[in-house]
RNA sequence: GGGCAGGUACCCAAGUGGCCAAAGGGGACUGGCUGUAAACCAGUUGGCUCUGCCUUCGGAGGUUCGAAUCCUUCCCUGCCCA
């Protein structure tokens, strides 16, 4: 095992509080705990609330990654219990609320893309629901009589709403007792989540405590901005790049951020360490390095990271050759034509467009090519025989084999 | 329980009888520009058998030639009062 200065500098390593004299009292007892040369009990809870893992998720899954090499135990805790209330903690609005059934379904997608990033021989899987749901009512009014609702009102998203005169649920409250139980169910030393997570991870702390165990030790770490460059990624606002992404459609999400947002990425995602990070900021800012090879750096760093990196040489070749040089695509899906249609009707048969309006939308635009030749009537009909590539917009591609309709009519 | 203010499209948020498939912003998409799918500029953004038709403004009814807008009722939220 490593020594504890190097597994300090590794665990450590974007954690942020926004407090540095948080930051300084849990280096000092992830110190302390890591001397006792014991595997420590990591953990860190996702609700499944979503069918896709993003890259948001990823920057604790990663975390839980370098613990697991250093040695340590790690649990992927999967919230199918606080999954159904919503975490308050991420939003300004309460989220909608849903069954154990449908919390259970996204829980199997969830493990499957989780361990794209996890050590899969090396983690625990726990459901929540397993201890949560059996708690009486008195249990819980026990849990609730060592908080005040003064603790809660100071926290920043339930006082904005409670200044805005938006509703904060009773529930919503328990979510933080509730998450708090889980590291007195887990035991857990350590407990990761993002920075708005932190009140969560207190209470944790101090549950534990009642329960006279040691309190864990919260690791948090910066917010992920989605593909907008500003505002959090999520699901709800569209501007989010899933774990399972194939190759190409990460490289290209990546080369999609705005340039400002790539430093968030560098830091919180990517393989590079610290002082590379910085070198490469200098060089941009001299002028040395062009902000887009930079990005491209990122980009494959990143696939190399979420895949493999013979998909990163490939999400970037593809890169360079359909936006750098505009040319096709090497493999695309194929489509089988076999009776007379429209551009617009085979274009929603295909899958590329959600709607034929969608359809009528982009020829209108200039953006349908079939072979390179612009489409420019909606009307127009679709090539009957031979092959083609249709072309929607600068990335949706397919190869159109048409056959005449076969057999008599 | 009473009074008042609200519930609008992926998100936020205007609209208070016809010119509303519904302003604006965000997100997303398309085009231009660019050795970035960046920035910037322009456009698009409910669906369809598309010069029109259908569905949508919390639910259900109703008034009206016509309703997101008025009425009734139900559900839900906030504020104040009890």
């Amino acid at each position: 095992m490593a020594s504890v200065d190097e597994q300090l500098s590794i665990l450590m390593r974007g954690v942020d509080f926004g407090d540095d004299q948080i930051y300084e009292t849990m280096k000092k007892e992830l110190r302390s705990r890591l001397s006792e040369g014991r595997p420590l009990r990591v953990y860190c809870g996702y609700d499944p609330t979503a069918t896709d893992l993003t890259l948001g998720h990823s920057v604790t899954m990663r975390k839980l990654r370098q613990f697991q090499d250093l040695g340590h135990h790690v649990v992927f805790l999967i919230g199918t219990f606080t999954g159904l209330i919503g975490d308050p903690s991420d939003k300004v609005s309460a989220r909608s609320q849903q069954t154990l059934e449908e919390a259970l379904v996204k829980s199997k997608t969830y493990t499957d893309q989780a361990f794209h990033i996890l050590d899969r021989e090396r983690t625990e899987i726990r459901y929540n629901h397993e201890w949560l749901a059996g708690l009486s009512f008195a249990d819980v009014i026990q849990l609730a009589s060592h908080f005040t609702v003064q603790q809660f009102l100071v926290r920043d998203n339930f006082s904005k709403r409670h200044a805005n005169g938006d509703p904060i649920w009773l529930h919503e409250f328990f979510y933080a007792l509730m998450q708090a139980y889980d590291a007195v169910a887990l035991q857990t030393d350590v407990q990761l989540g993002g920075t708005e997570q932190l009140f969560n991870l207190m209470a944790g702390r101090k549950l534990q405590q009642y329960f006279g165990q040691r309190p864990q030790i919260p690791l948090t770490f910066p917010i992920l901005v989605g593909t907008d460059g500003t505002m959090r990624m999520s699901k709800s606002q569209g501007n989010y790049i899933g774990l399972a992404e194939l190759p190409e459609d990460m490289y290209g999400k990546i080369m999609s951020l705005p340039d400002h947002a790539m430093r968030n990425y560098f830091d919180l995602l990517s393989s590079f360490d610290p002082d590379e990070i910085e070198d490469i900021e200098k060089q941009i800012a001299a002028g040395s390095l062009h902000p887009r090879d930079a990005k491209m750096m990122l980009a494959r760093d990143l696939v190399t990271v979420y895949h493999d990196a013979s998909a990163a040489e490939r999400a970037e070749a593809h890169f360079r050759r359909v936006f750098q040089e505009g040319h096709i695509p090497t493999d695309m899906p194929i489509f089988r034509l076999s009776e007379n249609m429209t551009i617009v009707d085979l274009l929603f048969d295909a899958g590329m467009v959600s709607s034929k309006s969608e359809a009528r939308r982009l020829i209108q635009q200039g953006g349908i090519r079939v072979d390179g030749e612009l489409v420019s009537e909606i009307s127009a009909p679709a090539p009957d025989a031979g092959e083609y590539v249709l072309q929607a917009g600068k990335r949706r591609f397919v190869r159109v084999v048409a056959s005449p309709p076969t057999g008599p009519h």
